[in-house]
DNA sequence: AAAATACTTTACGTTTACGTAAACTTTATC
DNA sequence: GATAAAGTTTACGTAAACGTAAAGTATTTT
């Protein structure tokens, strides 16, 4: 399986480049279910999935809310009821239209960024190619030092 | 070039589906410079093109900061200062491998939808697997009409 | 001319996702 | 046993990206 291991909240925090304050946030929005050992929070590795998966989300443009909505739609469908199955097949299917288009945003954005480049690109070399004209016409270049 | 029009407010609202308090908003924080006549806000088909840059951005998970330090340090490149060229081409970079994070991001997170999915149909399947077996022991099949 | 339509500015309100500080408890270290 | 280190709760603060009136101007339609 996974880990099999448990996480203080620094821990976690530490690995994954984050706050404890948003650790304990997202335990409070109801994305994170720590256990707790005298009022300290004990984090699972199931857990810890979650939480790389709330950081991933976030990459994605994801709301707090919307990951939270897609964990809990999850849980429910593990229990098996066949509505709830039928919501997650839909659910899946609207997310897979969004990843879509945020393939195609990228992929416009990135053309764009070739060109984008290119033009720097040869902007820079007329530079450089003026600057080597310049050179040759102000600092008169010793003919031919270095020869035999 | 572009198809040099002039659009109200409301014509570009309309067209990105956004309100009109949002393109405020984006001239407010300097993203769109539209003319006036008047008092009344002229936007170019550049201010056009920019509004469709800020939406895609946002849809790629960019602020609306992120977003207007590109607009700008776009402008100053065009100066063709060799200085603001080079950074230019070091932002483009550093957005490249923000678009590959995503990318990444975008194929992990598909992959998990399909086993998810694959999961659901399973489940399905068992469910609609075991009501065929319910149905068949409980309503006593005719055990074959319309024989000859 | 009255009313509807489209635009404007000003300004306070709201949600999200935390930051930051204060005051306190528990555990580890010297 | 003092102190530092890591944890806690409570609570106010903040930046981003608008929403939502309120109140006024300008133009167009009836």
């Amino acid at each position: 399986m996974d880990i099999k291991k448990t996480y203080s909240i620094s821990e976690l925090a530490k690995e994954f480049d984050v706050t404890t304050r948003s650790v304990r946030f997202y335990e409070d929005q109801g994305l994170l279910h720590p256990t707790r050992r005298g009022q300290t929070r004990i984090f699972s590795s199931k857990d810890r999935v979650r939480l790389k998966l709330i950081l991933r989300g976030k990459r994605m443009g994801f709301s707090l809310a919307e990951t939270k909505e897609l964990f809990d739609l999850w849980d429910e469908t593990l229990s098996g009821n066949e509505k709830q199955l039928l919501l997650m097949l839909d659910t899946l299917a609207r997310k897979r239209a969004q990843l879509e288009q945020q393939k195609n945003d990228i992929a416009q954005a990135e053309m764009e960024m070739d060109t984008a480049e290119a033009r720097c690109r040869e902007a820079l070399a007329d530079l450089q190619a003026r600057k080597r004209k310049q050179t040759k016409a102000t600092t008169k270049e010793p003919e031919s030092i270095d020869q035999k």
